[in-house]
DNA sequence: GAAAGTGGTTTCCCCTAGGAAACTACCTTG
DNA sequence: CAAGGTAGTTTCCTAGGGGAAACCACTTTC
C-alpha cells in the first residue's frame, strides 16, 4: 500500500499552494519588485526616470517587465501629449495592494542581514 | 547636465532595495516556498514524505532546495537512528519567521484569483 | 533473492531569463 | 545638421534553472 500526501491533500492547501504560485509568478523576475517599489515611492515616472532610479536595469528588461506589470493591472502607462512625447508610469490602485507584501519582504530582508551580521 | 536618480538615491532606499533582493534570492526557485509552507503546516517530515506532499517535485530539486534552505538556517535536517534510517526535516524557529510573509503571499494570491474571476 | 522502502546523487539535456549593444524614430536645442 | 533627450525594439549570446531517468547504498519483508 502506497503512502499518499497527508498535509497538502486538502482543498484548502491546494488553493493556498496555487495562490503562492500565482503571486510568485506575477512577481517573478529580477526587477519587478524593484519597479513596483520605486513606483510606490515616487508616483508618476517616465521610462528614463525609471531606468535611472533602478540601478543596473537595461532598457530591454525595463520595457518587458513594465509590459508584464501593465498586463496584470499593477502599473498604468499613460502617453502624455507633450512636445517631446513622454510616458507616465504609475502604480495602480490594485498595484498598491502589494504594499504590505513588499513591506514584509523588506523588513524580513533587513532582519536577515542583521541576524547574519550579528551572529559573526 | 545629466539627470540622476532622485527617489532611490538615499541610503534608506538602497537598504530597502538590498533587502528585497536578499529575501527574493533566499526564496528564489520554483519550490522553496512550497517546501517551507509544507514544513510549517506539518512539522517533521521525511524526504519521501515531502516529495509526496509537494506535487511534481523531483528528488534532485527537492534535495538541492533543502540544502539551500538548511544553509540559510530556515530548515533543520536530523538523521534519526532508526532501523531503516530516516531523516527528519523541520522548520527552524528562524524559518518560522517567514510565516507572515508567506501568509501575505497567499492571501494576495487568493484575492488576485478572485479579482480576475470576478471581473469576467 | 526479488521487491519495495528509506534518502538521496549523477548525468544528460533543454529552455528561458537576462545582459550588451546596436538600432529606430521623433523632437528640440545649439 | 549634429547632439542629446524622449521611448523603446531587435539581435545575439550565455549562464543557469530545472526536468527525466538512471543509479547507489542499505534494510526489511515477502
Amino acid at each position: 500500500m502506497k503512502k499518499k500526501s497527508v498535509i497538502n491533500d486538502t482543498p484548502v492547501c491546494q488553493i493556498r499552494m496555487q495562490a503562492i504560485s500565482d503571486t510568485m509568478s506575477i512577481l517573478s523576475g529580477k526587477w519587478k519588485l524593484h519597479i513596483l517599489g520605486t513606483l510606490i515611492e515616487g508616483s508618476k515616472l517616465g521610462f528614463m526616470d525609471l531606468q535611472r532610479e533602478i540601478n543596473g536595469i537595461g532598457s530591454k528588461m525595463l520595457s518587458k517587465e513594465l509590459q508584464d506589470l501593465e498586463l496584470n493591472l499593477l502599473v498604468s502607462r499613460t502617453v502624455m501629449d507633450t512636445k517631446p512625447i513622454t510616458v507616465e508610469y504609475a502604480i495602480t490602485e490594485y498595484g498598491a495592494t502589494l504594499s504590505p507584501l513588499i513591506n514584509e519582504l523588506t523588513t524580513w530582508g533587513i532582519e536577515y542581514r542583521q541576524s547574519v551580521h550579528g551572529s559573526k
